[in-house]
DNA sequence: TTGTATGCGTTATCAC
DNA sequence: GTGATAACGCATACAA
């Protein structure tokens, strides 16, 4: 069985496929009983119109992209399903992938994008990406995108991004409050603008309250492990410092999870011994035991807002405007648990 | 800038559009000299076809739907993490929904899908869904789909799935040589095939080991707060059967740990006083503590050999063969850990 | 070796 | 109120 065409209904009725076509459309040129016999049989053969002819003719796909770095990750998936159910619900659809990092494959998945002719794009940027030539691109073929989450400052394009030189120091802030006074930070990589302006907001607040900066106590987890990176750099830093250092502020809450692992299993005691301060909010964090105290960072309200954004930005585009480029900044709160 | 199509090259070229068209296509029948030209020209010009346009003539789209009942999950994200590599690394575009455990949007969303004209379809059924008038249209319309993990049995279909039933047997087979006598269950709701065949695993499981099945030691977990479910569940235990039981095997893992999370706060020692049992290995089992004895239930494997079997429908109806129907029993096994 | 013509399914313009 | 017809961009059978 073929999907029914125009042409057959047109047929069928005797009448010509304009007239099915304006039927099927509303318009008032047509006489209300030709458009109840179109509606009739429509109905009944179960017609759906041809979603290739349509973008064919009305140049668009009522369809967008989203490429995010890895989707088997609680924040990411829950910006994914956030994007996804409100796209279905103003009955557009999307094309999801994974950019898993790496450059070179974002880029050919802009490309892809591009020629698949998308009416918008969301992405997230790979922690590798330094150039931004395939974003030029998507501005160059006027293809409205928002970045979202990791993002390059120097694009111009919408984006919706959290506060994270805020988040990270009021966190830190907290633990200085709470009396912490060695306070050691593991970051992710040197690249991704996340990963610096959370280091950023940890300087601030040390200095802020007077507390020098100690370089070793700044520790490095590059390489994709989160979970093992963090029992690996306590680890590191255990060895390092012994158990002079009081509270950790991690830039994400796998490895402060790794990092509880390890000190658990080294009857290091949490909080007493040494607190431990994630970024995320991952559903995991409230299941941990000790719980673990985190910068909430939710990814319904940021894929919520991204996808809100991009609609602006098609809507906009279509009444012939220039683009919008407008930052949103979701809000974060620290959530206190049994860590600190 | 409006992407560059075959009429403008072959104009600036003062050649046909067939002419060019055959050139890209590598057909033998165009001159070197001219088929160097197009080449360089589309290169220069980044020519790059129109997809609708494609799909329009060829009647295919390169694209697949995926429909899922949620997607922040740790299982379901690895199975869809595995269909987008695999389709992407065969240029195929992935189209994603989530049917929210809702059967009427799940209904919706495969006549969407159809009407779009995807390629192929994996899905996922929601657990309310228990009439398949959507999947029998996709065989009308002669849509390659594969089901997986939550099926119907009574569609004929491909299908990617777990022998749920077998694995539960194994769990609970493990847990009774252990010596545990008086065994739980945490099951899900009534209708969701997985949730049928687990406890029938469960069941077989005592019956061969002649301990008589208690229907009072079946819990009900049905309302899709599994965390929750499992601590409401474990107090209810508690109450109606005190420590007289000695171990429980879930039908998932968020109910395992929400049952640990009440033991662990009421002081009952684990495995000592009672023995706890997932289902899935979702990574964060071995993160808790005491990490989660579970069945290891690989998404990346399920989604790898759904999509495989899907391109062989795919490419079987291409043939104008008919549907294979194919079965794959993805493999389980048993993670022991410390939970039991 | 190249070009012409046709059609994929739909919409929109314009004539009737 | 209705119907040809062209166009969206591409691929292909056939003619030249």
């Amino acid at each position: 069985m073929r999907p029914v065409t125009l042409k057959e209904i047109a047929k069928e009725l005797g009448i010509s496929v304009a007239t099915v076509s304006k039927a099927l459309k509303g318009y008032q040129d047509v006489s209300p009983k030709t458009r109840k016999r179109v509606l009739e049989l429509t109905e009944k053969l179960n017609y759906s119109p041809n979603t290739a002819a349509i973008s064919l003719r009305k140049q668009h796909t009522k369809t967008i992209g989203v490429i995010i770095p890895t989707i088997v990750h609680y924040f990411f998936s829950s910006v994914i399903e956030a994007i996804i159910k409100i796209a279905d619900s103003k009955d557009y659809l999307v094309i999801l992938l994974q950019s898993d990092e790496n450059f070179e494959l974002e880029k050919k998945q802009v490309n892809l994008l591009l020629s698949k002719g998308i009416d918008g794009l969301i992405i997230s940027l790979s922690n590798h990406t330094r150039t931004y030539t395939h974003l030029k691109k998507l501005q160059d073929y006027n293809v409205p995108f928002v970045q979202i989450d990791k993002i390059s400052k120097i694009v111009h394009s919408s984006k919706v991004i959290i506060d994270d030189r805020k988040a990270a120091y009021n966190a830190v802030s907290y633990l200085i409050e709470k009396g912490y006074k060695k306070i050691a930070h593991f970051r992710a990589g040197l690249n991704p603008q996340n990963s610096i302006d959370r280091y950023l907001g940890y300087k601030k607040a040390l200095e802020d309250n007077d507390i020098p900066l100690d370089p070793s106590l700044v520790y490095i987890c590059d390489n994709n492990r989160d979970f093992e990176d963090g029992i690996f750099n306590a680890e590191k830093m255990i060895k390092e410092h012994g158990n002079s250092v009081d509270a950790i502020f991690t830039v994400n809450d796998m490895l402060a999870i790794g990092a509880i692992h390890y000190f658990r299993n080294n009857d290091i005691k949490i909080p007493e011994e040494i607190a431990v301060f994630g970024f995320s909010n991952w559903f995991m964090s409230s299941v941990i035991s000790p719980k673990l105290s985190t910068v909430n960072q939710d990814g319904s309200i940021m894929g919520e807002a991204a996808i809100n954004v991009l609609f602006e930005e098609i809507e906009n585009k279509r009444a012939g405007k220039p683009a919008l480029n407008k930052t949103v900044v979701i809000d974060t709160d620290l959530v206190i648990r049994e860590s600190t």
